[in-house]
Order: structure tokens, then C-alpha cells, then sequence
DNA sequence: ACCTGAACACCGTTCAAGT
DNA sequence: ACCTGAACACCGTTCAAGT
């Protein structure tokens, strides 16, 4: 077997899967900004130049990762026309994601024109998962909204969403204006919440910190914010504003735009 | 005057304001990413080395550059309960943001627990302001969502828009919410539109290509959505989310969350 | 007080050379 | 086919030295 134990001590051979996933590993624990290919070689235990026959260049190797946490994204049950029991999954949704009565829209109304799978609780799915992948890998937001390549599992992602959308009435402008509307809360929910990302506890030190050296009578409001997010964790906040909009949504489904 | 005449051709002395125009033309004539200390020092006749007598290190440049940007967007009138008149600038408002009738929500309540100065035509003023000037700056959006410390062109745009929440009856908790997801929105759709930033013209190229090696029929919906956006510009998506947006936190103040 | 030159410890990427 | 070493053209930042 003169292929297989290619190296003698271990390390299985480098593949590109093997690439991604050190890469992704990376990122996730020591942030993307200090990720080098010399560092991510060295994880391999390879020199940093060998990274070349598996990937073109780091952008390349961005999008790989960035595909890879795509795929990661629960999308809820293929639920196409033709696939039976999609009900079937619908209600762990309910069970992973408690939340849903904040705002009570879609489900009061005896709608004739409603579509068999439930439009609203599908998008409300997509985006909690999407929002709960993005705080697992605080280096994608970032690159979810640069200009890194499309990769199959982000197609696929959008793919749904949009058919999702289209398949509850959803058309043309209003299509594209709800479509846009929940992607732009999901990744600007991420990068501003991403973007105070402090280990637990750090969060009390920084904001007492701050507020002893703040400007107080200047900006009151401001600082009773930060006091408020001190105390406060406000988790709830992603979910609320996307309440808000499915609503508002849905209130426009109905009306037709 | 020996001190006035540093320099003997032409290029007034460096400082720390002359620093951060130049960053900021610099950003938003080659892109952020390949602006270094030593390019730009040479934009200014000056090794590289030298800028750091005038800033601290490459985050404070960036930081200094962002409140830059930051002192560009146009908040409402004082309007704090003292200042008279509010109403002689809200007008400016409706002219400069036509599409405010998309959806009536504030104005046809008479409301005796509104507030004097409409929170929401304040509220959308600024953050179409916001968005505009992310428009014009396109690196400042993944930069205000970067953890660069925050000055004081920020602090009062953040201090302006929660006390016209607080001012509007928002409180507590429903007041971080609100404020957040509206924040949420001017970014979120900032960077997204960012990144797909294309010159005009480019738009109609690259789309077609991209459609001609699309696998469409694996992503039908995706390649919709592309075509659709080869033809319409989609600018009033921006609009269109936050008036949704606005909508709903009316709807949630007048009932009290 | 402000700027320069040299230096340090890094980058991404290419390419001939090895096996 | 895959990896290495050396090289190229860059980085941010520090610091002694100049004026």
C-alpha cells in the first residue's frame, strides 16, 4: 500500500476538505484577520506554499470556508410541491425557536389564498439558523457580505429562499423587496452584534470600564444605553426585528404589495 | 514667519486632519483594502514612517477616518423638547425623501399621546442619511461594524437617534429593540448592497455572464432573482425595508409594545 | 517637533527544484 | 503529483538618527 501511507508518522495526505476544514477551525479560534497561509500551513504541518496545490489563492480559500459554513445552515424541508409531510418538520421549529409569539400575524388569519406550507414559519426558520451559524463562526458575517465568490451550498441557500418567497405569492418587485428586506436583518443583525463580541463576563468590565472614562452629560442617551446592555443581554433582539418584518410582510402578501 | 513656511514648495504641513481627508479620498478612490501607511504617505509627500506623529497606528487612522464619514450624515434638526421650530426643517425632509407614502402608518392617527416632533420622520430621515453616505463611502459600512474604537461624530449620531426614540415613548427594553433593528437595517442593507458594488454598466456585463455559466437549472429561483436585478436597479429596496420597519415600531408604540 | 532610514517580523504569491 | 526553498514585492511598526 505504497499510496495510502504516503506519510509515514500520522498526517494523513493533504486534501483540499482538509484545507477548509483546518482553515475554518482557524478562524473560528483566533479570528480571520490573523489566518495566514504560512499560519494555516503550519497547522498542517506543511510549509505555507503547499496550500497552493489545493487552493488557487485565499480568496479561493475564503469562499471554500464561507461555503462550508453555508452548508451548515438549517434550511427547512426541501418542501417543494411535490414533497409530502413537510408539516412533519415544521414543528420542531416551533420547539427550537419558542419565540414565535411575539407577534402573533400569519397564523390568526383563515386566509383562503394562504399557501399549504406556511411561508412565514419557513422564512422564521431559515433565518434563525442562519443567524445561530453566524455567531458559530464570527468571521463569516463579514465575508458573507464581501465580494468572495458564491459557492453551491450559499446558492442553494438563496435558492430556497427565494423559491420559499415566490411560492407564497411573493412576485417581481415585492419579491426581491422582501427577499432583500430578511437577508439585510439576518447579516446586519450579525456584523453589529458580531461587532461587540466579547467573552462572557467581559461584557460587565467593558462597560463599566468605558463608562467611568464616558462623556456622560454629553451623550446621556448613549451612555444609558450601554449601561442597559451591560446588565441586559438582549438575545431576543435578532428575533424581534425579524417579527417585524415577516409581519409587515405577510401584511403586504395579503394585500398584494 | 519661519514657523508658517515650513515647507519651502507648496505642501502645507502635515497634520492630523490633512491625514484623514487623505485616508478618506485614498478609501474611497482605490477601495480600503489596499490602502497602506507607506501609500499613503506617499499621497502626501511624505514617507510613510511619518504618519505616525499624527496618528496613533493604523486602527486610529481608520477610526479617525470613520468619524470623518460619520460627520457627514445629516441628522435631523436639534429638535431636543427647548429648540423651537422643528417643523421648519422637517419639511426638507419630505422633499428629500419622496417615498415616504409607501405605506401611512403615524400621520393619520391623532394620537394624543404623540409626541410633538414626529419620531418617525426623524427616525427616517437620518437613516437615510446613513445610508446615503455609506453609498458614497463604500469601505465605511464594514468599518462602523468593525470594532475601531468609536469618536465623537458616532457617539452623537447614536445619542441623537436614541433620544428621539426615548423622546418618542419608547422605553426599556422596546427602546434597545427598536433602535437596534432600525441600525441593523441601514447597515445590513448597506454592506450587502456594497457588495455586489459594481460600476454602472458592469451591472448588465456581469450578470449576463454570470448567467451564461449559471447552473440554472439546479437554481432556477437564483437565476430569476440575477436576471431580475440585470434590468431593475432595486433602489428603493432601502426604503422600502425601513418603512416596514418604522411601521411596525409605530404599530408596537401606540399599543406599548 | 517632526521627518527619515534602516531594521524587524511578518504578508501573498510564483517558480524552479526536488521526490 | 505534491511539497520545499528561495525569491519578489509588499506590509505595520519601532527607533535611533538627523534637522
Amino acid at each position: 500500500m505504497p499510496k495510502q501511507a504516503g506519510r509515514p508518522s500520522g498526517r494523513p495526505t493533504l486534501t483540499r476538505d482538509r484545507v477548509l476544514d483546518a482553515g475554518v477551525a482557524m478562524a473560528d479560534a483566533e479570528g480571520i484577520g490573523t489566518l495566514s497561509m504560512r499560519r494555516l500551513g503550519k497547522e498542517l504541518g506543511v510549509e505555507g506554499m503547499a496550500l497552493y496545490n489545493h487552493v488557487k489563492n485565499k480568496d479561493d480559500l475564503f469562499e471554500g470556508m464561507l461555503d462550508r459554513v453555508a452548508a451548515e445552515i438549517d434550511l427547512p424541508a426541501t418542501g417543494h410541491a411535490d414533497a409530502p409531510s413537510v408539516g412533519a418538520d415544521a414543528p420542531s421549529a416551533g420547539a427550537a425557536v419558542p419565540g414565535t409569539g411575539s407577534a402573533p400575524a400569519a397564523q390568526s388569519r383563515a386566509d383562503p389564498a394562504a399557501p399549504r406550507v406556511d411561508w412565514r414559519s419557513r422564512a422564521r426558520w431559515r433565518a434563525v439558523s442562519a443567524h445561530a451559524t453566524f455567531m458559530r463562526h464570527p468571521w463569516s458575517a463579514a465575508l458573507w457580505t464581501s465580494s468572495v465568490g458564491v459557492g453551491p451550498a450559499r446558492m442553494r441557500y438563496l435558492d430556497t429562499a427565494l423559491r420559499d418567497l415566490r411560492e407564497a405569492g411573493f412576485a417581481d418587485g415585492l419579491l426581491d423587496l422582501a427577499f432583500h428586506t430578511v437577508e439585510n436583518h439576518i447579516v446586519g443583525h450579525a456584523m453589529q452584534e458580531l461587532g461587540f463580541s466579547l467573552a462572557p463576563g467581559e461584557m460587565e468590565a467593558m462597560g463599566a470600564e468605558l463608562l467611568r472614562s464616558f462623556p456622560v452629560e454629553e451623550y446621556p442617551f448613549l451612555a444609558e444605553h450601554i449601561r442597559y446592555h451591560v446588565e441586559e443581554t438582549g438575545d431576543d433582539a435578532f428575533e424581534f426585528g425579524l417579527d417585524l418584518i415577516l409581519d409587515g410582510l405577510e401584511r403586504l402578501r395579503v394585500t398584494g404589495g
